[in-house]
Order: C-alpha cells, then structure tokens, then sequence
DNA sequence: TCAACCTTCTCATGGTTGTGTGAATGTGTA
DNA sequence: TACACATTCACACAACCATGAGAAGGTTGA
C-alpha cells in the first residue's frame, strides 16, 4: 500500500514540489524503492494531510514546523531557549541590584520553579 | 539604574535598530520614560547579551527565537505540534495497516508515552 | 536654551524561503 | 521496447527577513 509521488501529491494537497521540500525539511521521509522512487505509505499521507491543517489553522510556516523539529532533536538547544526564556520574565524591575548576576547563573543550573 | 537605547546598545553588541526589533519581536521590551524613550535595566541587558551568544552558539535566528515565543504564549499550538510529532515517528511500516487510523486518533486524544 | 540624544516612519538592500519549471537522465510496466 | 512517470540539479522569482540609513520631529538635562 505504497503511493508513488505523484499519486500522493494529487491525494494530500502538495504538489511533488512540495513534498520533496517537506522531506527536505526531514517532516515527512518516505520509503524508497530500489530504484529510487519515493513511497509513500498510509501513514506519511496522513501525517502530510494533518501537517497541512496544522499550518492553516495556526498559521505557521514549513520553516517554523522544521524549526519544532530541531528542538526535540537538539535538547540541548531546547534546553537554552526554556532558561533563557524562564530568566526575567520580561519584567527586572523590583529585584533587588545585587543579586542579579548569582541569580541568573543559579538558573542556569538547575531550572527553576515558574 | 536604566540605560538609553543607545548606551545598551554599546554594551550589548547589539545597534539601536536592532534594539527596537528584538523588542518588535517581544524578545527584550525595556519600560518608557515618560516622554517614550526605552529604558533598559540590569535585566533586560544581561538578556540582550545571553541572547546574542544563545544565537551565536547555536546557530539560531531571532525569527526562531521568536517562533519559541510562540510556543509558549500559545500552548495549543505547542500541542497541536507535540501531536503531529508523536503520531507516527516518521516510519510508519510494519505496523499492521488496519490499526493505523484508529491509532493515529487515538494519539489526539491523550499524548502517548514515547 | 540648546546640543545631543530619542521617537516613529519610510526607503533600501542583500540574503533566505517557498514554489514553479525545465533539462538531462533513470525506472517500471504492459 | 516504449511510454509514462521518477530522479536530481539548476534557474527563476515574488515575498519576506534582518539591517542600515535618513527624514521629521520630540525629550532630556546641564
């Protein structure tokens, strides 16, 4: 049970274009025949056609849906933006002068309780 | 202990455009004096310059940084994404071809331990 | 008051994204 | 063996991103 590209184009909504792009991207990677053909199974034109209402229902892009990728596949990277992000909730004043600096390098170590 | 947009700017590495752009992405928004000219604390400066080397070590772009936002200010479409990734963990052979759509759904009702 | 800074807005521009189209060539099947 | 379809690669191009620079005007503080 196996589309060739262009069956799965015409069934999911991307043009072959697309879906080479979309693979490029390492979101939807299918099969290969021996000789070289793309194959797509049920589950990949599933998960082509949810990808495609996901961007228009939260208007995201491919690049952004990519970049989602990167942070589960670089935790470390994931890991940077949650301290970065939990550090000063974009509101510093109030917080006594001194201890800034100690307290942002204690939440580097060990990430702290929002 | 605030500083103007240009002094921040010398010691942050960043040029006063791109000052006013972080803030336009909502990374970095420094107060207003009350004639409107931002005001950057002790905070907001020691972000600027962990968010330059988190870019630099990286290699991420503001957008990105800024599609991390995002995320976090719209946990539906976090979930919506944690979904779409866990469906299928992009080899969909071998499992048996009756079960998959039942499956999938599944999925969208309560994530799944990976 | 006045110099030095700030504001917003607009124009400019090189680089990247998303997408199509075509060339040159290989694959699958009746 | 043909014929329709696939592959990769490259050119194209509008739209957008990341930045700079300038204009027109307001704020700050000695």
């Amino acid at each position: 049970m196996t589309l060739t590209i262009h069956e799965a184009a015409t069934t999911t909504g991307w043009s072959p274009r697309m879906l080479r792009y979309v693979e490029q991207l390492g979101l939807v990677e299918p099969a290969r025949s021996p000789g070289g053909y793309r194959l797509y199974g049920p589950g990949q034109l599933q998960r082509l056609r949810t990808l495609r209402t996901l961007l228009e229902t939260h208007g995201v892009e491919l690049g952004d849906v990519g970049f989602a990728l990167r942070l589960r596949r670089e935790p470390e990277l994931a890991a940077a933006l949650d301290t970065w992000f939990d550090t000063t909730p974009t509101a510093p004043e109030g917080v006594p002068d001194t201890d800034w600096l100690s307290f942002e390098q204690d939440k580097h170590q060990h990430l702290l309780n929002r």
